[in-house]
DNA sequence: TATGCCTCCTTAGAGGCTCTAGGAATTCTA
DNA sequence: TAGAATTCCTAGAGCCTCTAAGGAGGCATA
């Protein structure tokens, strides 16, 4: 066995990089984002400062490395609660997969602000590396929602405006997202959709960012009512939550 | 004359104060929210780094001021804009002072980005100084609106749901900021009013936050969508903007 | 088995930051 | 005109990011 080796100090390094991502969201939920420090993460897994420069290029690429975790953490637990009813209706698919996103990130404020406060990287460069793990985990996360409003057409067409009756820029914008997603959405389709996101995504960000605090402070009964209002856009019957 | 000299002690200590606002202004637009440093701040003004704690007890201190200075300008840009329209309808009005809103935030997106980072300060220290300048700012901002909708109310009612069909929790949690308010406000009228508020709001965060721009690069026509619904919502006359 | 390489981790240190301490110059007050 | 207050300075402690240079060990090959 001459490949055991080197594959036992791989797994070593990984198991590294994994302790670093662990401490990294440590400090976070504990002690806010500004103790989140390549010297504190060094100190937490009893390192030296520089030695983390061996697994993160800079603080920079740790940030964003955690960051992919959590949306991927949080895509995760939308598509377990998707595929946990999947024998049921649409209707209880999409909500159960967006009641999902809303508990995984109130139980996660932290994690929430921070894939929140850290988009897609300024526009000049990400032209030049398009595809970092951050912005993958960003696509994946965003499909969980899109490809059940996607099936949802196909099984049950909801109402959507005439194409002609659209803004011709706006048209032309979906029509360009359209193709980089490589898939067959008609932009009138795409539109409803994004109208939904908007909604559901635009509140459950007000609410982990305290946007709104200053009147509400239990956001769930406004969440719910944002669903209703969705199931009625697309044509579905809602549902109450299971109660817990 | 006994009392000038003091008042002119005064008078450079504003001017000082206002020429570090600007220093710390002009740096975040120009090079981006980690360059407003204390240290930067007293360079750009040719001062050494500890003296500017003679005008600002700390960073913290700094920015909240600064934050607060949008705020004030935001809203005063909305203000401005709903006075220019004081002999319209009460739907120009309104849409007037939304569109002023998106205005002043697209035309200054770090300073928008900033005043949505520091939202009221965590629930723990509010509660001992309840009224910084940064909190009274806040206030004034969300009044802007709620005026309008107030008045709107009370001139042209729109519908609203009876309040036994209302969640309980959001009723009592609507009840409690009409008391804060001091307004004689129905809990539906501003539970109307708090749903016009988070689609419009939380729209523009998205956009200026860069939450959007994985589909749409121009959300001006999205935004003009919106207003349409909330003009619908609030049995009003939609008006097209005025062409630039 | 001995040698060289490669990885991991160390310390030292440059240059930035926030913020405190103590002193000098200036300006106001009495 | 003497004392008090204000405004600014430098020095420096203790953080931070990140680079440089070197040592200790595992690994592969001669």
């Amino acid at each position: 066995m001459a490949v055991q080796p080197a594959r036992r100090r791989e797994k070593l390094r990984q198991a590294t990089l994994t302790e670093i991502r662990e401490a990294a969201r440590r400090l976070l939920t504990t002690q806010g984002p500004a103790a989140v420090t390549i010297n504190a993460v060094a100190r937490q897994i009893g390192m030296s400062g520089p030695a983390l420069y061996h697994y993160f290029a800079s603080h920079d690429d740790l940030v964003a490395a955690v960051t992919a975790d959590f949306l991927r953490e949080l895509t995760a637990a939308m598509q377990a609660a998707r595929d946990a009813h999947a024998a049921g209706s649409p209707a209880e698919r999409l909500l159960a997969t967006c009641r999902a996103m809303r508990e995984w990130a109130t139980a996660h404020p932290a994690e929430f602000g921070w894939i929140f406060a850290s988009p897609i990287p300024t526009t000049a460069s990400a032209r030049h590396r398009p595809d970092t793990p951050r912005n993958q985990a960003g696509r994946d996360f965003e499909l969980v929602f899109l490809q059940q409003i996607e099936e949802l057409w196909a099984s049950a067409p909801f109402p959507v405006p005439a194409p002609e009756d659209m803004d011709p820029s706006v048209r032309e914008q979906l029509r360009a997202y359209a193709t980089t997603l490589g898939r067959e959405l008609p932009v009138e389709v795409l539109h409803v959709a994004m109208a939904c996101w908007i909604r559901l995504y635009g509140l459950l960000c007000m609410e982990v960012l305290n946007q709104l605090d200053f009147v509400y402070s239990d956001l769930a009964p406004i969440y719910e009512e944002t669903l209703r209002d969705l199931t009625a856009m697309l044509g579905l019957d809602y549902h109450p939550p299971a109660p817990a």
